[in-house]
DNA sequence: CGTAGATTACTGACCAGTCAGTCACAATAG
DNA sequence: CTATTGTGACTGACTGGTCAGTAATCTACG
């Protein structure tokens, strides 16, 4: 009698850990590359990180940079699905609230380290990489950007925003909130004008100004 | 080898006057670290690009980190002096005016190549050099932010604007103007939202946001 | 000449990527 | 149930190339 896990059919599943593998080496890969850009991370740090040796990588991803791409791909799509459902489970909710808890949604996803590092690499290695910034553009801005711009426009057609161009205004929203999660992350170079601050203060400031900004006039 | 070394090669080369050598390396060393980031810039490349050998670099930089330094150094100081003599050389014009025109000056220096590669490099190196970034703080981002925030300010006092907070909306402004600096330098994932917008227009209408947010209200 | 400014050739550290070998486990035979 | 063989996931020492930094050498000018 074998053990009855094996009476299964015959979709063998291998070693030691199963198709846990590549997940497990794109974590150890954000952390590393995270830490050190992708120039500067060594491929061994990243085995040692997830607790395998460098040539198991090299099992799962060709080369550095496609791991470098996939890693910011997984991570990528990871938010923007989280935000394209975000913007569908509260369809009902009246405009200016909507748009408000969204935006400290996105404001406190954006904050975690490994997004701020994330976005860091990004910026500064995307031109080296043609395909990944057309992905980039294509399933990254073009989605983020109309998700945000959507909300605005929904709340203008309503009447509940006044008639402003929603896309500025993504933009501008956008920028700011990047902007600021590169500038208050911890390795920033700090300035007394945002020391005194707290995050969720400078969070609620800059989603008041943005509201206030699409308020009807009174 | 060196036999007739005095062939077609050392006509008019040596001995360039000792302080015009420090700027010449500081000029290759921007463009070369402007297209390839730190890591990947190679000495032999920027010191080709200067028409000099690679030691002579080291006869004025001890490191490769303290040439890039002194590029962030110079780089940033100039357009920061740039902007504080600005202020002061149109101190007499109406705080809507000064404004717009100093936004307007901003916003067509950051669009140049060098200061998009130079900001891209700066936001994804800095956290690497504690001594560097302590300056970017001191230096720059103080700087360029209380003067911005300081116009904002006059015009509040004036009545020109209406009360706002002017370092919430100094932080935006600047958030906004560097953002769209990178995503729109040519090498960037471009989208739709963006492509069919010129620069010029661009400008203006983020300019015209911003006021509108300061205008008092009618 | 003397020497400072410049060059060329070199060194050694570093690391992405490779590949011959290992070992955990599975399948099958006895 | 034990022994034997098959297999493929995994390993890590090694290679080959790159490049920051240095040493030895040269040369133009005072």
């Amino acid at each position: 009698m074998p053990s009855s896990a094996t009476t299964k059919k015959n979709e063998h599943r291998r070693r030691r850990s199963p198709e846990a593998r590549p997940q497990q080496i794109l974590d150890a890969a954000l952390e590393i590359f995270g830490e050190q850009g992708l120039a500067a991370a060594r491929l061994d740090d990243i085995a040692s990180r997830a607790g395998i040796a460098k040539g198991t990588i090299y099992l799962y991803f060709p080369t550095k940079e496609e791991l470098f791409k996939a890693v910011v791909r997984r991570e990528v799509v990871t938010r923007i699905e989280a935000a394209e459902r975000f913007q569908r489970d509260h369809a009902e909710l009246p405009s200016d609230q909507l748009l408000r808890l969204f935006l400290a949604n996105y404001w406190n996803s954006i904050q975690q380290k490994t997004s701020t590092a994330m976005f860091r690499i990004v910026m500064s290695e995307i031109q080296k990489f043609p395909d990944l910034s057309e992905f980039y553009g294509r399933e990254v801005i073009a989605r983020a950007w109309s998700v945000v711009a959507s909300m605005i426009q929904r709340g203008i057609d309503r009447g509940d925003f006044r008639p402003v161009d929603a896309n500025l205004v993504t933009r501008v929203c956008v920028a700011s909130f990047l902007m600021h999660a590169i500038w208050m992350s911890p390795d920033s170079p700090t300035h007394p004008m945002l020391k005194h601050l707290k995050r969720d203060e400078l969070r609620d400031s800059l989603i008041d100004f943005f509201l206030s900004s699409l308020a009807p006039r009174a």
